[in-house]
DNA sequence: GTGGTCTAGACCACG
DNA sequence: GTGGTCTAGACCACG
């Protein structure tokens, strides 16, 4: 059964927090090729927000090819496709993180304390989404 | 000559568009303490956008202490001195690297690669820094 | 609840006296930290001044660590931490007790006098404070 | 022979350093009533600003009513009177205390540390006149 | 010619 | 209904 945890007051806008709950699931495998997500309005009703957020995580995940709709019949974890090609998967990346880097920088980080952060935020999420299971 | 690109339609506002390109200017050493920022109107007539864009960004740029204002003189890089405490740095570097690395997971990427272009993007900083003396 | 009041004409531009008025009651304990403020467009509409005005003294706030935004929620006081050095938070202070100095001693003001009146306004505050908890 | 000292690259105009120091001179003798003030032109040469800021320090001379100009003549150091009363100089002056107080105490600075700030400076400021004797 | 502030009004994101 | 961003245009201060 999936289960969302949402978190109000973070920075994180919900319909994003549901997005990735749903991809850390198909990741992790507690969602299969084809296997039904909960309809919009439960899940609406389960976890408490407007149901028109729910339906834009929904749409969101159509629009990174992750999720099907069939109509009438409900939304259901597509076949995986790759909709980026690794350029562009790249660029988006670094576009993060030159940002990052000269903010880093200016703030006197050096570039091995830098990463030293990123890899603990990596592990953190690797964590939490383990904790999922 | 520091010479800004905009990109409309991105999801990254205008204005931070240019802080990000004037912080990284000033971290790779391309503007130096005591460098003359391009003035409020001419930028914003160079990239097309109304001044007060270009204004709010340079009163970001003074807010985090790395440009000063001179009343009918203009801008220009200022000394460099710490601010914000250890805490704070830290807090703002963790804000930027958190949806870094949740995009990068969601783009397929590991960690070991994230951490391979971090490290590429701060040689490429240092790198035209050297360049730049 | 909050009041606020706007001289217009003086020339203390109106944002900043947002900015100060809003500082002063959470120094004084007349918002608490979690308390709202008041919404950018609510409070522009009953001081009539526009929108983004008010938008920039929240701005401001922001930017000093006192205030949070929700996205679509509001703005709150936000849980107080230190986010300046020591020397920096000694700057803020000095730069605002220059022009005080000098005006003071421009209107005939001894060190003495002013220092009873920086003294009173402490207690003031502190006063203030009590009243409200 | 009066002497004054400008400081380009500090956040106080040109004009009002000129105020401040004609002031200053008058206060400590160095400038008795009916004393000549240099001519508008003969100081914005000797200072190298444009001579319409030393006719604008010099009409804020007058507008504080402790100049004269005599048409043809030149200035000269009025005699003494109060232009504004108690009530008003001391509300000035609270004026510009009030926003000092919240801001040091949010900064987490007590009264006495402020109290000793202000004296501080105080002193500064009549050593850097005794200075210009 | 520099920056600083403000208004009126528009359009977008989130929910 | 919240906040966030941007434009067009105005008017002021300083020099």
């Amino acid at each position: 059964m999936l289960s969302i945890q949402i978190t109000t007051g973070s920075d994180v806008p919900i319909f994003r927090q549901i997005v990735e709950q749903v991809r850390a699931a198909i990741a992790c495998g507690k969602l299969s090729v084809g296997d039904p997500l909960p309809s919009v309005r439960a899940l609406a009703a389960e976890i408490v927000v407007n149901h028109n957020t729910v339906a834009k995580a929904y749409a969101q995940l159509i629009r990174d090819g992750i999720v099907e709709s069939h109509q009438g019949r409900g939304y259901f974890v597509a076949e995986r496709r790759e909709i980026f090609t690794k350029a562009e998967r790249t660029r988006r990346v670094n576009v993060m993180i030159q940002p990052l880097v000269s903010e880093a920088a200016l703030l006197g980080f050096s570039g091995e304390e830098v990463l030293a952060m990123v890899e603990k935020q990596f592990s953190k999420m690797v964590a939490s989404n383990q904790g999922n299971r």
